[in-house]
RNA sequence: GGGCCCUUAGCUCAAUCGGUCAGAGCAGCCGUCUCAUACACGGUGGGUUGCAGGUUCGAGUCCUGCAGGGCCUACCA
C-alpha cells in the first residue's frame, strides 16, 4: 500500500547565504524523510526552490546596481550549491522569479482571482506616500518623519521610536523618504487584503483542531495561540518587481512577497511535470485527496504554513490538498550563540570543506532541534563523527571486512545454520529496522540516528562474544569462525540498509565492499529470513568483492596505508575551528564570506550623501563618565552622567545590554553636545554618545584617543 | 515594565494523561581482548530533577514566590 507523498522545503530567500541553522531545520530533515519514503516504496516528489521577489531583494538589487534577475540569479546559484553541498537532493528546485519560472506567474495571478472570486479578498484605496525621484511608493517603514504625537523628529512611518506609538505614515510632519532622501508626496492606490478571520470561522479552526491534534506539540501550541490574533492581511505592494496584480488598473502593483512565495511550490512542481512531459502528475499531487502533503520549514514559519497557506489553498476552491503535517524544528545555535553570517558566526564552508557529506548530515541529524533549541559543538562534532561513525559503525565494518580479507581470501563465507546468537543478532537487526522506521514516520531523526548506533553496539558485541580471531586458528572451530564473518557480514548490509536516509554515500559504499549489485535493498532486507533467502547477499559464498578496498585511505601514526569507513577528527581540529571561529568574530567585516557579486548581507547601507555644513552642524566633544546607574523604567538605558570640561551632564545610552554600571566609571566617550534635549521616560537627556555594534550587535561606546582633554571637539 | 518559554548526572539530552522515571550517550574510573583507525566488550561511581513553599495517597511532571537563562514587546537622541 504505497502513499502518495508530496514535501516541500521552506522556500530559501535570495537575498544571502543559507547556514547549518536552515540546513538542519527544514532542508536536511526533508531530504532525509524523502529518501526514507522512497525506501518504503511511496510515490514521493520533492519541491524546493528560491523565494526571489520582496523590497528587501528590490533594495539590494538596486543598491547593488544590478537587475533583479541576476541579483535573485547570484543568491539562487549559491544557496542551489550550499544545499547540494550536504546532499540535499530535490525533484526540482527552481524559484519564483518569471525569468526563472515561466508558471509562476500565472498560477500565483489564478489564486488572486480565486479568492477574489470566494469573496476572500477585500479592495482598499488609500493614500500613500508616493517618491517622485525613485518614482515608487514608499512601504510606511521607509518614510521618515516628526512624530505627530510627541514632535520627535526622526519617526519612522508605522511607528514612533520616542513615544512607541503606533503612527498613521500620512499624518507624520516633513516626511523624508529613507531610500532617496527625497520628500514623498500622497497619492492614493490601491491594495487587496486577505480575510483570514472569515476562513478561521468558517473552518480553518476546526480543521486545524483535528488535523494538527497530533502535530509536534511545539507546533500546535503555537498555532492554537495565533488563532485568536489573526487579522487580515495585505497582499499586494507597489513594487517594481514581482507577480503583477491582475486586476484593471493595477499597473506598478505586485502580488505581496508573503503571498506568492508559498504558490512557489506549486508553480516549480508545475513546471517540473511539464518539463518531463508528465503534466497530469502535477495535479495528481497536489489536488489528490489521497496525496499525503509535509511542509518542513524552521518554527519562524509555523503560522504561516499552518495557517495562512491553508487559508489561501482552500479558499480558491480550487481543490489544492491541505498540508498533512507541519514538522517545524526549533532554532539551531552555534556554541551557544545564534547564526549570524554577517558577524562572523558560522561555519564556513572551508571548515568542513574535507569532511565526507555524510559525516555532517550524520551529526547535524543528531543535534536537531526536533521539540527545542539545539546547537552545533566542534567537540559534539567530533565526538559524532569519531565514536558513532569511526569507532562504533566504521571500525566493525573493518575489522569484519579486514578479517574475511586475511583468513578467507577476501571472500565472505556462505550462510550455514545459526546459532542460537546468530539468530538473535538477526531479530536485533529487524528491531532496529522498525524501531528507526517508526522514528522517521514521527519525525524523531534523532532516535533513528540512535536505533542506527544501538545496532552497531550489538554487532560489535556479537563480534566480541564469538572471537572469531582464536577460532580461525583452530582447525576444528574455522567453519564457526567462518560463519561468524558471514553474519556479520549480512550486519554491514543491514546498516548500509538503515544507513541510506541519513548517510546514502556511505549507505552505497558498505553495500559495494559487499560485492552487493542491483538496486539498492529496502528495509525488508534485513533480517533472517531475508538472509536465509539471499535477499541482500548470495546464499552461497562471495568472491571477488572489494572489500576495504572501497573505503576511504589514510595514513596512521606509523605511516602505514590503512583504510576506514570514516577518518577520525583530531582534537587540535576543535581547537583550531574554534579559535578561527572567534578570530572572525573579532574581525566580521574583514572576513565575512565572500559574496563578490553582491553586497556582504549585513553592512547597513549608506545614507545619503551631506554637505559639510551638515556635517560641521553636529558638535562632538570628548568627555568622561563620571557616574553610571540603571534607568529605574527602562531595561536597555543607563543613565551616566558626564564630564564634558565645561560642564557635566545627564545622558541617557541604550548600552544595557553592553555594559553594567561600575565598568563605565571613568570610561572616555564622546558626546554629541548640541543635541536636543529629550525625555526618555522620564528621565531628561542632554545629548548623546556614539557608539557602533559589536558582532554580537551590542553597542560599543567610541572613545577619544587619551591626549584628548574633556572638551576638545571633534572636527 | 508587559507577555511567553526554559532550568534534570561534569557535558549533550530522555522521561505519553501526576504513580518503579530518576534514565541514555559522551567524558571519568576498574577490568578483558587484539580481528580492527588503542578500536571493541564487561563492570562501575555520579543527580534531594535551579531554590523555597503548597496541592495530592503519590510531583521533574500541577499551583505560588524567588534566583538564573532565552524569546517577543516598550525604553536605545
Amino acid at each position: 500500500m504505497s502513499e502518495r507523498v508530496l514535501v516541500t522545503s521552506a522556500l530559501p530567500y535570495a537575498n544571502g547565504p543559507i547556514h547549518f541553522g536552515h540546513i538542519v531545520g527544514a532542508y536536511l530533515p526533508a531530504d532525509v524523510y524523502v529518501r526514507f519514503r522512497r525506501m518504503l516504496g511511496d510515490d514521493v516528489h520533492y519541491v524546493c526552490g528560491t523565494d526571489e521577489h520582496g523590497v528587501a531583494i528590490t533594495l539590494k538589487a538596486e543598491q547593488a546596481g544590478q537587475s533583479y534577475e541576476s541579483y535573485v540569479d547570484h543568491w539562487h546559484a549559491v544557496i542551489r550549491d550550499s544545499l547540494a553541498r550536504l546532499g540535499i537532493e530535490f525533484d526540482c528546485f527552481t524559484g519564483t522569479a518569471h525569468h526563472r519560472n515561466p508558471y509562476h506567474r500565472e498560477l500565483a495571478q489564478q489564486f488572486f482571482l480565486d479568492l477574489q472570486a470566494n469573496g476572500y479578498l477585500a479592495e482598499r484605496t488609500e493614500e500613500q506616500f508616493y517618491s517622485e525621484r525613485s518614482q515608487r511608493f514608499l512601504p510606511d517603514r521607509y518614510v521618515e518623519g516628526t512624530c505627530y504625537h510627541c514632535g520627535h523628529e526622526k519617526a519612522r512611518g508605522d511607528e514612533c521610536p520616542s513615544c512607541g506609538r503606533f503612527l498613521d505614515a500620512r499624518r507624520l510632519k516633513d516626511p523624508r523618504s529613507t531610500i532617496d532622501g527625497s520628500v514623498p508626496v500622497l497619492k492614493a492606490t490601491t491594495h487587496w487584503y486577505l480575510d483570514l478571520a472569515r476562513a478561521r470561522d468558517e473552518w480553518l479552526r476546526a480543521w486545524f483542531e483535528s488535523k494538527g491534534a497530533d502535530w509536534k506539540p511545539n507546533v500546535r501550541n503555537f498555532v492554537l495561540g495565533d488563532l485568536d490574533e489573526l487579522r487580515e492581511r495585505a497582499i499586494t505592494r507597489d513594487l517594481p518587481w514581482g507577480v503583477p496584480v491582475p486586476a484593471p488598473g493595477s499597473d506598478g502593483k505586485v502580488l505581496y512577497v508573503w503571498f506568492d512565495a508559498p504558490i512557489g511550490y506549486l508553480s516549480i512542481s508545475r513546471q517540473y511535470w511539464e518539463a518531463r512531459g508528465e503534466p497530469a502528475r502535477f495535479e495528481e499531487f497536489w489536488k489528490s485527496a489521497d496525496t499525503k502533503l509535509f511542509h518542513f520549514i524552521g518554527k519562524d514559519n509555523i503560522t504561516f504554513h499552518a495557517v495562512v497557506f491553508p487559508a489561501m489553498l482552500r479558499g480558491t476552491g480550487a481543490g489544492w490538498i491541505l498540508p498533512e503535517n507541519v514538522p517545524a524544528n526549533e532554532f539551531f545555535n552555534l556554541e551557544g550563540r545564534k547564526f549570524n553570517t554577517s558577524s562572523g558566526w558560522f561555519v564556513p564552508a572551508e571548515s568542513v570543506a574535507d569532511d565526507p557529506t555524510d559525516a555532517l548530515r550524520y551529526a547535524l541529524c543528531t543535534m536537531m532541534p526536533e521539540t527545542a533549541d539545539s546547537e552545533w559543538t566542534w567537540e559534539e562534532y567530533r565526538s559524532r563523527v569519531n565514536d558513532d561513525l569511526a569507532d562504533n559503525l566504521g571500525n566493525f565494518a573493518t575489522r569484519t571486512l579486514r578479517f574475511v580479507e586475511r583468513f578467507f581470501d577476501a571472500a565472505i563465507p556462505a550462510l550455514g545454520e545459526l546459532t542460537p546468537a546468530d539468530r538473535e543478532l538477526f531479530d536485533t537487526a529487524e528491531a532496529a529496522r522498525d524501531e528507526l522506521v517508526g522514528h522517521l514516520h514521527a519525525f524523531r531523526f534523532r532516535q533513528a540516528c540512535r536505533a542506527l548506533t544501538a545496532l552497531g553496539n550489538a554487532c560489535n558485541r556479537y563480534y566480541d562474544q564469538a572471537e572469531p580471531w582464536l577460532k580461525v586458528k583452530d582447525d576444528a572451530q574455522r567453519p564457526r569462525a567462518a560463519q561468524v564473518m558471514r553474519v556479520c557480514a549480512e550486519m554491514i548490509g543491514s546498516i548500509a540498509v538503515l544507513s541510506a536516509p541519513v548517510m546514502p554515500a556511505t549507505s552505497a559504499t558498505l553495500l559495494r565492499a559487499l560485492g552487493h549489485v542491483g538496486a539498492p535493498p529496502r528495509f525488508d532486507a534485513i533480517g533472517a529470513a531475508a538472509a536465509q533467502t539471499g535477499r541482500l547477499l548470495p546464499v552461497g559464498a562471495v568472491v571477488g568483492a572489494p572489500l576495504t578496498a572501497a573505503f576511504p585511505k589514510f595514513t596512521d601514526d606509523q605511516g602505514r596505508e590503512k583504510s576506514a569507513l570514516f577518518l577520525k577528527i583530531a582534537e587540535e581540529r576543535v581547537k583550531k575551528e574554534l579559535e578561527r571561529l572567534r578570530t572572525r568574530a573579532d574581525h566580521p567585516v574583514a572576513t565575512a564570506p565572500a559574496t563578490s557579486a553582491a553586497p556582504a548581507a549585513a553592512i547597513e547601507p549608506l545614507a545619503p550623501g551631506i554637505e559639510f555644513d551638515a556635517f560641521a552642524a553636529v558638535d562632538m566633544r570628548a568627555g568622561t563618565i563620571v557616574a553610571a546607574d540603571r534607568h529605574p523604567r527602562a531595561d536597555r538605558l543607563l543613565v551616566l552622567s558626564v564630564d564634558l570640561g565645561f560642564e557635566t551632564r545627564t545622558i541617557c545610552a541604550g548600552v544595557a545590554a553592553a555594559y553594567t554600571p561600575d565598568e563605565l566609571i571613568g570610561r572616555r566617550v564622546i558626546a554629541v553636545a548640541n543635541l536636543a534635549a529629550r525625555k526618555l521616560r522620564g528621565i531628561e537627556s542632554c545629548g548623546m554618545l556614539l557608539a557602533t555594534d559589536d558582532a554580537e550587535g551590542k553597542p560599543r561606546f567610541l572613545a577619544p584617543d587619551p591626549a584628548t582633554p574633556n572638551g576638545a571637539r571633534v572636527s
